[in-house]
RNA sequence: GCGAGAGUGGCGGAAUGGCAGACGCGCCGGACUUAGGAUCCGGUGCCGCAAGGCGUGGGGGUUCAAAUCCCCCCUCUCGCACCA
């Protein structure tokens, strides 16, 4: 064992040394327990990973080493999300393949993973975009076609006329395309495909229930399904009663107060109701609000507005006509693109009917009897008044009077509604998953014919030119070679789909893809996916808590469905790594030049103490801000232990004779240090390890002994590897510390024998007794009372109360 | 605007109703030293010589006891954009 600690020396050996033992190969072993720990995996970019990143992956590798060490079969896999726009966009501008680019770019991210000392089964690394992968991506397409979840429909895309070409949110910038910033973006319809994730809504939303995630995701997701309860209702349009204005309340009890319509300005039925003489007026209020939506978030706190359209809807309940209005509040996107205007009831509706001199009926009064206010809507529920039949019904007895009514009258139904949409998956990019279905010339039903099981993977075509088609499909149209085929069931002329799938279709699987990643008849073997998953923890950022979250527990049940697997949750632990900012406090991104890399700070303080600050500077789960002034303890921490551990091994490893107080503070360390671990709080298990630390360096050798300085390497193993390996070869071990069980500890000897009680007077503290452990009350309070600086405090009066806390505070109220 | 989270020494943070500031950074002092940006030892919330008092964004409340629970306000961060 060197004099001095030397990263630098012991690193890279280790490294090649864990490589040549494959140290870190998982393998199926049903006698002992498993734990399969997951990080999301990542997309890889050419500004490699910064030390950000590393505040995910280290507290997970650590979680790794610990559970393997106590006993667990563990599976901590890395894999690459490989496909995606930022390498399209290289492939655009700088005529780097994508294929190229992301194999380079993975392979300097696993290179990064690897000298920061994560322990990954590199036999399992997967590439989302190799088709090897795909293939299975396109095969769960399928399936999702076959059971009716995935079909074709009309969606409008944002579209810049100088590209020719369709654009993602991020590539609209002020309402501009983000190559040809002085051109407004316009939007597009196109056929695209969509997943029927809407049918999963309500087992979505009901399996939160049952799993351990962080109360603020669920809650994301439960906004995102957005389920509510109400009616769906029609009226006829006065005058023309083969049409009717379907319409979705959650408040069908307030229908006699409806006194105008109001659909969206996109609504199908504007252009056949709107009256002559309102015709001009409507056209340009149509007009107007589309290019409101392509001027992107010009104004977000605009007023209401609208028009009329001339016509009127009937309402059936108060047999009157009331006007139908046009407004942009209105999205055609969300329930059946048309509302009641209830504005007695509902502040918005009262806004609109304020400003246009609509009339305001008053349906619902508060159950104390008072009248509604005059001035705002009164939303909350209460008694029904001016209603007909419902007038003195509470609001939920009325609710449910007119669902029966509107059933009875078949004007409606009670039903449920969702902001969640369907999940559209097309996109019309070149480097992603071809979907597998081809157009055939000869049938109808838009001859979709899926491509046959067998002739997967529709490979997607090299390319060395990736302009757009300018027609709004992908680039893939560009290649005829890819783009005509035959049909697989009539052997006719047929065109290949040119979109390709979104790059969450890849990430709704890839976690089952790591149980058996080699295997090449199915997705995954089911003997391997039984035995490993689901995931025991899965940890990733914040900002994937609805879309990827959600879209890979809808993949899952419908695995579940399919008798593929035999679990409906992926993810039943999940937590979130805090953001790591950059110093300056914004994101680190090669722009403002502030991203700090794992390289640089190895080279400068060595892998482990990286590693040990990444855990110590703030807890896992909480943002902070990158400071690298912290490094430099972490870095003489492991200069101290090494130092102690040198002294021990030059002593002769003495086998020692601890005291009793010295064992312990060793066991009490290594429980703190394990308890901490569990629950994930890195930050206060290394704080514990340095407090035994500071106890340990202060006794020779023979007093610390054998058992207490073993102990401390091993638990000092997941969090700095390296350093922790080289001292327990110094030890004189041959065998690698990791695979060392976790030390136990003894609870008896992490039993304090004594305590220090707290006596406070009046709430401040006044004295401070050392008594036994389990110290009775009485005992407590008899001490107390001759403690000479209660007596002066209390001056002479006598206590009127006592609380007492075992073990902990004596409370005096006098 | 709505929703979620956060606010504690000079700094990162600890304490989840029971001793505020664990552990570390920085700083101050000392030892060793030709030397120190190394190592080791001690100190370090604020006021005060002390006894003691004050102190967890601000204000109020509950409690024997509040950083922690409740109400109001301020600031910051993230998410969503009129969801009928």
């Amino acid at each position: 064992m060197d004099e001095r600690y030397d990263p630098k020396k012991i690193e890279p050996y280790w490294q090649a040394e864990w490589q040549r033992q494959d140290l870190y190969r998982t393998r199926e072993d049903p006698a002992r327990p498993k734990f399969y720990v997951l990080e999301m995996f990542p997309y890889p970019s050419g500004a490699g990973l910064s030390v950000g990143h590393l505040h995910n992956y280290v507290p997970c590798d650590v979680i790794g080493r610990y559970k393997r060490m106590a006993g667990f079969n563990v599976l901590h896999p890395m894999g690459w999300d490989a496909f995606g726009l930022p390498a399209e966009n290289e492939a655009l501008l700088r005529g780097l393949h994508p294929s190229e680019t992301v194999t380079r770019y993975a392979a300097n991210f696993k290179r990064q993973l690897t000298i920061s000392g994560c322990a990954y089964d590199w036999s399992r690394e997967i590439n989302s975009s190799s088709p090897e992968y795909y293939e299975w991506t396109q095969w769960f397409f399928l399936l999702l076609y076959k059971r009716g979840l995935a079909y074709r429909g009309t969606g409008a895309q944002w579209w810049c006329d100088l590209c020719g070409s369709v654009l993602a949110n991020e590539q609209v910038i002020n309402g501009c395309c983000w190559r040809h910033t002085d051109n407004p973006v316009t939007k597009k319809d196109l056929e695209q495909w969509y997943i029927k994730i809407t049918d999963y809504a309500d087992r979505l939303l009901e399996d939160l229930d049952a799993i351990d995630w962080p109360e603020p995701i669920k809650l994301m997701q439960r906004n995102w399904i957005g389920r509510s309860e109400g009616a769906e209702l029609s009226f006829p349009v006065a005058n023309n009663p083969t049409r009717e204005i379907r319409f979705f309340t959650t408040r069908p009890d307030t229908v006699f107060g409806v006194s105008f319509m109001v659909l969206a300005p996109e609504h199908p039925l504007v252009a056949e109701i709107t009256a002559p003489a309102e015709r001009a007026s409507v056209e340009a209020y149509v007009a107007d609000a589309r290019r409101q939506s392509e001027i992107e978030r010009m104004s977000t706190v605009k007023e209401k507005t609208g028009v009329f359209t001339g016509a009127y809807a009937h309402n059936v309940f108060t047999n009157k006509d009331i006007p139908i209005w046009i407004a942009d509040y209105v999205l055609m996107g969300y329930g059946t693109g048309a509302i009641m205007g209830a504005p007695g009831q509902d502040q918005r509706d009262f806004e609109f009917a304020t400003r246009y001199g609509l009339e305001i009926p008053r349906v619902t009064a508060p159950a104390d009897g008072t009248p509604p206010p005059a001035d705002r809507a009164f939303v909350d529920p209460g008694i029904t008044i001016n209603s007909g039949f419902l007038i003195g019904m509470t609001t939920a007895d009325a609710i449910n009077a007119v669902c029966r009514w509107a059933e009875q009258h078949k004007v409606g139904r009670p039903t449920i509604s969702y902001r969640m949409r369907d999940w559209l998956i097309s996109r019309q990019r070149y480097w992603g998953c071809p979907i597998p279905i081809v157009y055939c010339k000869g049938k109808g039903n838009d001859g979709i014919v899926p491509v046959p099981e067998e002739q997967l993977p529709v490979l997607l075509p090299a390319m060395k030119d990736y302009q757009p088609s300018g027609t709004g499909r992908s680039p893939l149209a560009n290649v005829p070679e890819f783009v005509n085929t035959t049909c697989p069931i009539c052997g006719g002329p047929a065109e290949r789909e040119t979109d390709t799938l979104d790059g969450f279709a890849c990430s709704s699987w890839y976690f089952l893809r790591f149980a058996s990643p080699h295997y090449d008849r199915a997705p995954f073997d089911r003997r391997a996916a039984d035995y490993w998953l689901p995931v025991d923890l899965y940890v990733g950022g914040a900002e994937h808590a609805v879309m990827h979250l959600l879209y890979a527990r809808m993949w899952t049940k419908v695995m579940f469905d399919s008798e593929l697997i035999g679990f409906q949750e992926p993810f039943p632990m999940l937590r979130n790594q805090g953001q790591v900012w950059a110093a300056d406090g914004h994101r680190m991104s090669k722009s403002r030049g502030n991203v700090v890399t794992p390289d640089a700070m190895i080279e400068k303080y060595g892998a482990d103490a990286l590693r040990l600050w990444e855990l110590f500077m703030s807890p896992f789960d909480e943002a902070t801000n990158w400071n690298e002034s912290g490094i430099a303890g972490t870095e003489r921490y492991l200069m101290r232990v090494w130092t102690m551990i040198r002294r021990f091994v030059e002593a002769g490893s003495p086998a020692g004779a601890p005291s009793l107080d010295t064992l312990k503070r060793v066991h009490k360390g290594l429980r703190i240090t394990t308890e901490h671990i569990e629950r994930l709080r890195f930050n206060t298990a290394l704080a514990a390890m340095m407090d035994l630390l500071n106890h340990l360096t202060k006794l020779k050798p023979d007093e610390m002994g054998r058992f207490a300085a073993e102990a401390y390497v091993t638990m000092l193993a997941p969090m700095a590897p390296y350093a922790a390996e080289e001292m327990w070869r110094a030890l004189g071990h041959a065998s690698s510390v990791h695979l060392e069980s976790w030390p136990q500890y003894d609870a008896e000897l992490t039993r304090e024998e004594t305590v220090t009680v707290v006596v406070q007077i009046n709430g401040k503290v006044r004295d401070r007794l050392q008594v036994a452990s389990g110290a009775s009350e009485e005992q407590v309070r008899e001490l107390a009372l001759k403690s000479e600086a209660v007596n002066r405090h209390l001056d002479g009066k006598t206590p009127k109360k006592f609380i007492y806390v075992q073990d902990k505070m004596l409370s005096i109220v006098a």
